[in-house]
Order: structure tokens, then C-alpha cells, then sequence
DNA sequence: TCTACCATTGAACAGTGTTCGTCGAAACGT
DNA sequence: ACGTTTCGACGAACACTGTTCAATGGTAGA
């Protein structure tokens, strides 16, 4: 948008101003923080595919190539955008009778971050979650893990199944809010209903099953999916913790045999 | 480069030979199938971001344009080429006895699929698999997760967990593959290698679970990570399961020690 | 005030997906 | 056998893309 504190600056520095070591520059100077919120300024109103270097520039009135004084590449200014991902994103300290919680509330916080900028779910799933700055963020998930009674061999994996679900999911939910997009349709309910719909227009004989759960294949709200799956990641996770682990039992001790109440979405 | 069997055909066709109903043709025609061909061959070759109309269109010998006349858009060319990755790809009929195994057959059939084609995970992550070739497929899923005995709500979020599961893996391995290239590392496990030793030199107090489990999240062969994450995945459908279902019981029923203790319920 | 620096500029290069008017060669009707 | 019609391939063009580079201008230090 525009930029802030801009007419306190645009005029010129009277002389006496000068005796400063540092004035104010005439132009707000161009840094990495400013060219990674005009990408997002950009992603938020364009979208990914449309989301390019000229663009970035044009938000910040600026021509393309200044923007390479700052950033060697596109793809480092995309690596610059996922980092923000994880500000400020992180776990509580481990504790093994409420590590399905934690990690449950680490999931959700992760989505929602996904969920916040359009189409950064394809930005994430695209980079691996092994940058430097993201270390501790393995670190404290895989003390959580072990913490909770985890063989090493489950904890080292549950990381990358937790990221791969959070990001596909994510990946799957932008993928349908751009399918709805270009086909016009005003809201997700109007799609959902088209189709549904459609699948209870299939043959019976031949598609008994997709008839019987369409309605619950295409959720009417996709919180309690994304926590369904969750769940079932959890549950088999839960289920390689050896027996004499307080809280983490696995297999049906996990009370609320069928519907387990779904946390608030 | 230069069409094969020119030469022979390049001649014009005597006068007796116009007698055939069906002379064959000077070229051979431009068919979407042998577009899709060229596009595998083309993907194979280059990867998916050297996958472009002018290299497809180069590959056959013919000019950019005359592609759009089979396909109407690159869009659509890749959804051509996604369609393939179903050919043949199949689940047997439910048998609730062994649909553990089942559906780790389909899935490691999958994960085959994806890596027949460089790159081709990419492809198959940005579509959403539903196009009405697969929903046979999504079907026959439906039928054997129900025939196990998973409640209709835990049978409906399965198939997708479980593409979204393949999906995601095969993805990450394609962008550690192209990793490994573009870091001009002759070998996987040399890369590997470089990767653990890094991880081992971190500050001990700061990241000591990573300093652990190192070697085991960055394992030496990915079958046995894809294995594992499957197992985490069907070991919470099956908890799912309401008991008095044959051999569908979570727990350890399923014979092979993975991990020896885990109570049943 | 002069100079040296360096962020910024505009133009250019090699690509991309897609469109369009033209053309040539088969296919058809006579 | 000969027009004529049809249709697919063609080449050029358009509006983009990421990236590079010599030139430039304003700022900071001497």
C-alpha cells in the first residue's frame, strides 16, 4: 500500500538538519524487510503465479533490478518470505502428559500461519524445512517426541509426517480456494453443494461408496478434517510407545470411541 | 533434430501406389498421445522447470503452435500426463483380512509410479485428484477402508491422508534429488553423509535430540522411512476400528515386529 | 568542495505461454 | 480427373517472465 511516515519525509532536509550525522534520507531506503512485505503485499492480492520480481518492484515504486541489490535470486526472496513463517512459532517446553495437545496446538498454529497469506502453502511446501533458522524448531518438535516415549527411530520420522501432512493439507486448501476462484463460484458452500451433488448423480451400482460419503468427503468446514487427520496421526504415532508410558497410551484408551471431540477449530 | 525414417518417405508415392485406400501418411500425425510421450521425454530429460511447450514442440519436430491444436493449454497437457500416472493402477477387491497390506501395496505401487518420471510428484501435487478417470480408484479405496470396518467419517478422510501422505513424500524426495544435482554431489549417500556430519558438529547443548536422531531422520534408504510413515498412518485408521472386527484390530495383530511393545486395547 | 562509493536505473537478453493470419496438402464432391 | 473445401501445421508476434550490466545519480567521507 502506501508507505508510512512518507510526507514527514519527502520534503528536503532544511540546511540546519544537516549538522545530524545521519538526516533522514529523501527516500525511505530499500531493504530486505520492505521488498519481503511487498511480496507478501503482492502474494495476498495476485496470488503465487502471478507473483513476480517486476510486480514486487512496481508495489514499491522501484525499478526490477534494485530489487537484486537486495536478493540474488527470486527463489532466495521465496525463501525469505517462508522464513517469516516461523516467527515467533514455536512449542512450549515438553510435557509428556499433554504432548498430543502440544503437538495438536503446534499443528493448528502452523495452519493458520499457512492459511494467513494466499497461497503460501505452495511456497512452504516447495522449500525443505531444513534452513538453519529452523533448526531449534526440529529440535524442540523432536523433544517433544521423545519426551512423550517415542522410539528414536518414530520421533525422527514424526517431524517430517507432521510438516508433510501440514503442508499438503494447507497445499490442498489453496489448491480448492483457487479452483473456486476461477470457476466464479461465489462461496465454498455453493461449491461444495455443486459437488456433492455431482457425486449423487453417479451410478449407483458403480459408485456405491462415493455416493454414501460425498457429503462427508467435502467437508462442509475444513477444521474438523484437518483435525480428524491429525488425529490419526497421533494415534499412530501414540501407538509405538512401549507400555508403562503414563498418559500416551495407545489404541482405543484414547477416550470417546468414535467422534473425539474436536478441539475448536 | 532430424525426423527419423525421412528419407523413405520423402519421396513422392508412385502412381500405383495411389491404388491403396489408405497410403501412409508422409509424417506421422501429430496425436495427443505422442504429445504426451515427448512431454515425459521431454520431463525425463530437463525436469519439470525445462518442461515447456517449446521443448515438447522441439522434441517432435514441429512447431510450437501445431500443439495447440490437440491440447488447449500446458495446463491441460499436464493433466493429460497426470491421467497416465493411473493406468493400470488398481486396488484388488476388498478383502478385510489383509486391507492393511492392501493399501500399503497401493501405496508403494503409487510411490513407484511417481518416481518413473523425474519431477513427476510436482505434477501430481499442483492437480487435485478428482477428475472423473480416478474416480474408480477413489471408489475402490472407499470400499476397502469400509470393508475393514473404519467408521464412514474415518473412511472418508483416509484416501485423502493416504494421496496426500504419497504425494508429499514422493514431492520431497524429487526436491532432495534435485538438491543433490544442483549441489553437483555425485551420490545420495554422500550427500547423506555431508548432512549428518553437519548436523553433529551443532552445539551439543543447544540441539541434542538432532545431534541423536540425525542419522535416522535423514535415513540411507527412503523405503524404509516410507514404510514407517505408512505404518504411523494405518495404525491410526485401524484404532478407528470399533472392536469385534476380525483381524482389522489395532495393536499388534499385524504380524512382522516393527517395534515390539505397543498394548493393544 | 571534491571524490569515491554504491544503490538505483533503464535497456537488453533469452526465455515463457498463447494467439492469429497464412499457407499447403490431403479429402471430398462432382 | 478436376476443382473446392477443410483442417492442421507454420511462423511471426504479443505480453509476459527472471536476470544481467553499463551508466548514473545522490549520499558519505575526506
Amino acid at each position: 500500500m502506501t508507505e508510512p511516515a512518507h510526507d514527514a519525509e519527502a520534503v528536503p532536509a532544511p540546511p540546519w538538519e544537516r549538522a545530524r550525522r545521519r538526516a533522514a534520507p529523501v527516500r525511505v531506503p530499500l531493504t530486505l524487510d520492505r521488498i519481503v512485505d511487498a511480496a507478501y503485499t503482492v502474494l495476498d492480492r495476485e496470488g503465487y503465479d502471478r507473483l513476480s520480481m517486476r510486480q514486487v518492484a512496481a508495489e514499491l515504486g522501484v525499478a526490477v533490478s534494485a530489487l537484486y541489490a537486495h536478493v540474488t535470486s527470486k527463489d532466495e526472496l521465496l525463501d525469505r518470505m517462508y522464513a517469516r513463517l516461523f516467527d515467533g512459532h514455536g512449542l512450549p517446553d515438553p510435557d509428556p502428559e499433554r504432548w498430543r495437545e502440544q503437538i495438536k496446538q503446534y499443528a493448528r498454529d502452523g495452519r493458520a500461519r499457512l492459511r494467513a497469506h494466499r497461497d503460501m502453502a505452495r511456497i512452504s511446501m516447495a522449500r525443505v524445512p531444513m534452513t538453519p533458522e529452523l533448526l531449534p524448531h526440529i529440535e524442540q518438535l523432536l523433544a517433544v517426541f521423545r519426551a512423550a516415549g517415542l522410539p528414536d527411530r518414530v520421533a525422527a520420522a514424526a517431524g517430517d509426517m507432521l510438516s508433510t501432512y501440514l503442508d499438503g493439507f494447507a497445499y490442498e486448501e489453496s489448491m480448492w480456494e483457487e479452483r473456486r476462484r476461477e470457476a466464479e463460484v461465489a462461496s465454498w458452500p455453493e461449491l461444495r453443494a455443486g459437488m456433492v451433488e455431482y457425486f449423487q448423480s453417479l451410478p449407483p451400482d458403480r459408485f456405491p461408496h462415493l455416493r454414501d460419503l460425498a457429503a462427508m468427503m467435502i467437508a462442509e468446514n475444513n477444521d474438523s478434517r484437518f483435525e480428524l487427520g491429525l488425529d490419526i496421526i497421533l494415534r499412530g504415532l501414540a501407538s509405538y510407545i512401549p507400555p508403562g508410558h503414563g498418559t500416551g497410551e495407545p489404541g482405543p484408551a484414547e477416550r470417546g470411541g468414535d467422534d473425539p471431540g474436536q478441539a475448536t477449530g
